[in-house]
DNA sequence: ATATTAAAGGGGGAAATTCCCCTCGTTTAA
DNA sequence: TTAAACGAGGGGAATTTCCCCCTTTAATAT
């Protein structure tokens, strides 16, 4: 019998370790590595001799390289493997990005193992695991992405003073930062009070912390 | 030969699960049982039948009751058994407050699993797992005790003010969510603003960020 | 039993900052 | 060559911040 072979990336080795002997207490599986951040999944398959896996389980938030990102690559240069996400944040956004950058499904960590050997059989076989969340996510997908204070691009420019507004300074002391004048600031800053729909420098910060630029 | 007995309490079953697994990889571990929350911790203790563990593995970000909590608890009740934090959490705050709480040591989740092992054994051998991190914690922690900016003690409503100042709201509309005064609210900000050395708004949504209080 | 202190609620006035319009000149890229 | 992005600015209103000040109530200490 052909086992399946899997990839676990998580950047908290314990849990990967740890995962890894659950994942093979079922025969058919197998772990064919252990990664710690999107940076090393490149640098993977890029190796002459690696195992090709059928499966990876890949965490969101990691160090240099996050999940994301590692998600879009695998999907853009080995199109053949399923990623599964495997990670403890429920929001909606990062379950829309994951699945946009080609994820096949999206588990949390707080599941009972049953459910993920399960997941994992029927993502190989199905092509796909899609649960209630995830269907919840993609109906609301629609009226997200309609809204247009969704999925904002900010200019870099615009980003950088997000970034200091978000600190105990005055636009004063941040325009003496940007070197720019206080006017320019304030231009910016009604700006991005237009794009991201807020009414005071709190709703800068709120969405900064929702966004995860902060 | 008596096997060490350890109970895991985390959120996550996933890992929690597979925690386990890799506990008893070594025939002298056992683990007794598996907790999803700090309330159950106290629930489990007061089961005539219970068995009790020598070692309980507590994570620290739990729903309905933490980890710091059940640790001050387990500490209060029963402190003969040992308890080792395992969180990815690595702030200072969050190590202080779980030693202070009883913790007999501190692990990170991204820690390998001959570690946890080590750690285990040590603690129960020495009765205290300290490494370099925990170290340095303590050795900051005079200094961040003597600074009254930490352990502030907030009053009720002037948690309540806090909580408010993080939603876009003006302290107008606040004053009226809570029934006072504009110039009341004015007070309590300035007392905040003093407690928590903060010198705008954006300070206080910062501290309550920090703080997890939103 | 009385003074002291802490907590909660309220105010006046002024300065600083934030917010909200709207205009203008570059540069740069489609 | 028309639109963006970027930088700068004027004027004014609203809000926030920062000083002072006050009363009532309840608990606590002397």
């Amino acid at each position: 019998m052909k086992k399946i072979k899997i990839l676990i990336v998580d950047d908290h080795q314990l849990f990967s370790e740890a995962l890894k002997g659950l994942i093979e207490d079922k025969d058919n599986f197998e772990v064919v590595d252990q990664l710690v951040n999107g940076q090393e999944v490149q640098e993977f398959f890029n190796t002459e001799n690696a195992v090709i896996p059928d499966l990876v389980l890949m965490d969101v938030q990691m160090p240099i390289v996050n999940g994301i990102d590692a998600t879009a690559w695998l999907t853009e240069n080995h199109p053949e493997i399923k990623t599964l996400a495997l990670t403890m944040d429920n929001e909606e956004n990062t379950i829309l990005k994951m699945l946009r950058a080609g994820a096949k499904g999206y588990l949390l960590k707080d599941i009972h193992p049953t459910v993920l050997h399960q997941a994992i059989e029927e993502t190989i076989e199905k092509g796909f695991y899609y649960t209630e969340q995830i269907n919840d996510t993609l109906l609301h997908a629609n009226k997200i992405d309609r809204n247009p204070l969704n999925h904002v691009e900010l200019k870099p420019r615009e980003l950088e003073l997000l970034k200091y507004a978000c600190q105990e300074m005055t636009y004063k002391e941040i325009a003496e930062k940007m070197f720019l004048s206080p006017k320019t600031v304030d231009g910016y800053r009604e700006r991005l009070f237009v794009k991201l729909n807020v009414k005071s420098r709190i709703g800068l910060v709120l969405y900064a912390i929702k966004e995860n630029i902060i």
